[in-house]
DNA sequence: CAATAAAAAGGACATTTGTCCTACCCGTAA
DNA sequence: TTACGGGTAGGACAAATGTCCTTTTTATTG
């Protein structure tokens, strides 16, 4: 449920700590807003600690959260290669310490560090093989199963993300998310 | 609503041309399954000319369509780098010509050719970027509104997909979509 | 051509989910 | 302290959507 990708973090860490390349470290606080949708931005960012929402905001005002991102998980990255505008808005939930570096500079890493080249493919690889599951089975499956599930990926995910962003995450309102919850404890196959 | 990759489409046009890859040409005709959802392959395709279908089916037997793909759009390569099993079944739509790589070609390839490797990266960040703000709206629209959009993108889509495909694009069942579909015509906003 | 299968259309009903609203608890700022 | 905002919880109702089924149309193939 949360991302995760720790060779990425590793081998940032170990170029960050050659100090070759401009690659910063920032910190932000709970509910800081880093990425905006539809701006542009000159920076990618990798998170070093801490927990992070991706999400899509329509026309309606609601959002969609289309992963959590945890340690090793980048983002701001697709628009250097699309070289269009943010897609999704990006929100800190915990306390957050990120790499970040200059598009100019991700982009030298990217062509003269096979390495990182590789790194990143396999990260963009990965959100594309992540994502489609996950959509399929929110779509097809009744909203207890969506719940029980994420008890299993993430055992106390109540205890770290707002009722509303777990909703917003599966894909339904906190109304339908508090009925899920009271069948399954109903049924004792909760907690 | 089909998506395309003319600048990947011509590139490797160019190097197959060359002969210097085992880059072959291969036909199929019409509702052909050329891959099957989780299992392993060692082959990536791109098409050159004709519509396939990408889905994945879940444990109800139900199919939920990832993307149509068009001309340029590459299939099969997200498991090169991850090196999992296949994610997503792939069956042709109509009559199809796709140019196979092997995956030591294919890997030799982003490895040694800069711009090939710039292409697959892009081809793979693009399909992050549409698939996103799609789910999303699909999510927080009613179906009239997604049959509009689809017909904004694609006018004659009805005459080329099956109802049933794009039921299971838009992700809902054909009742619906024949419902939405009669409240349209209803309302003199189809056709 | 006839036979059969697949796709399309839509009625009737049940269920799920969203919308709107009210209430409660808790931490914080005035 | 009091007032306020945010998160949580859940009742009542309406609307959207799925399920199941029947009929018609269109395409395929022996």
């Amino acid at each position: 449920m949360i991302r995760t990708n720790s060779e990425l973090l590793s081998y940032v860490s170990q170029i960050q700590r050659l100090g070759k390349w401009g690659i910063v470290e920032e910190e932000f606080g709970p509910k800081n807003k880093i990425i905006e949708q539809d701006q542009r931005y000159s920076q990618v960012h990798l998170i070093k600690e801490g927990i992070a929402k991706c999400y899509i905001s329509d026309d309606n005002g609601r959002e969609f959260i289309q992963e959590f991102l945890g340690a090793g998980m980048e983002f701001g990255e697709l628009e250097v290669f699309t070289g269009r505008l943010s897609i999704c808005a990006v929100e800190s939930i915990t306390h957050l310490t990120v790499f970040s570096f200059s598009y100019a500079d991700f982009r030298a890493l990217v062509k003269t560090d096979a390495r990182f080249n590789h790194l990143v493919m396999k990260a963009l690889a990965d959100k594309i093989r992540y994502k489609a599951p996950r959509h399929s089975y929110q779509h097809s499956h009744p909203i207890e199963d969506n719940v029980l599930r994420l008890q299993e990926l993430f055992p106390d995910f109540a205890r770290v993300i707002s009722k509303k962003d777990i909703a917003n995450y599966i894909g339904i309102t906190v109304r339908s998310l508090n009925r899920a919850l009271k069948q399954l404890e109903g049924a004792g196959k909760l907690k």
